[in-house]
DNA sequence: CAAACAGTTGAGCAATCATTCAACTGTTAG
DNA sequence: CTAACAGTTGAATGATTGCTCAACTGTTTG
């Protein structure tokens, strides 16, 4: 046809119609920096091991050997997937003797958990 | 001291407050199943390639090639990404002529990523 | 039909990551 | 002080994973 405008070419996204498209999904991008801290957020969810522990310490805190314990790890593979979760804020711990006691940050991590195991079970 | 249970070993986790603690958390542990799918879930959402692809495509369906032109990358590394997206029921999408146009498979994917947003600017 | 484009897919590669192992710190009990 | 235990940490390793490249399918256009 000829009624193509003439910042047509060939590849669809040069079209006017996608153009109008692009630029509305850009701007509901959020800033580069949100971006990450959302999927590093995730990424830490995103770890069986991580998720049993969350769930482990939900009830109530537990130090690193009884997690160990209840997983069924050693308590040093334990300990770095607690590193990870301390790193990220998702837990907090106190010193109590020999002992580490952690438990949940706070309840947001509990309702973002909530919230995916409702859309598992939908 | 005398008065140890028998019970009680060298190590904490077999003292009995201790092993009333890990039953607790024992207890508050969901189905195995579940428990893999809650973290497969976050992980797709874990990798901010992924995550831009649902901003980009929030505010209305795009094709694939826009997507790519949107975030700078290959239709190639685009189209596995909507594959992952695809398979883990995130996104869906509709074939018109030549192009593949995906959207939010969901209102809940929305809700879920919203909420992880609050804690992130917390 | 043939050329051009949208999209998918598998193999290969580099980077990331979870676990193991060993060495280490710090605390408590004897 | 010394022995035993709780916990952390760094290096090494095997597995996973995101991207590239190339080959492929399917659709539209001339």
């Amino acid at each position: 046809m000829e009624t193509k405008d003439f910042i047509d070419s060939g590849v669809c996204c040069e079209h006017e119609l996608h153009r109008d498209r692009i630029e509305k999904g850009r701007a509901s991008m959020p800033p580069e920096a949100e971006l990450y801290e959302l999927s590093d957020f995730f990424k830490v969810l995103g770890d069986s091991t991580r998720m049993r522990i969350l769930f482990a310490i939900d009830k109530g805190p537990l130090c690193v050997c009884d997690i160990a314990e209840l997983l069924g790890m050693t308590k040093s593979a334990v300990s770095h997937q607690l590193g990870v979760l301390r790193r990220s804020a998702l837990v907090t711990y106190k010193k109590s003797g020999k002992n580490a006691f952690y438990e949940l940050a706070d309840d947001h991590v509990r309702a973002i958990i909530e919230c995916a195991l409702e859309h598992i079970r939908e």
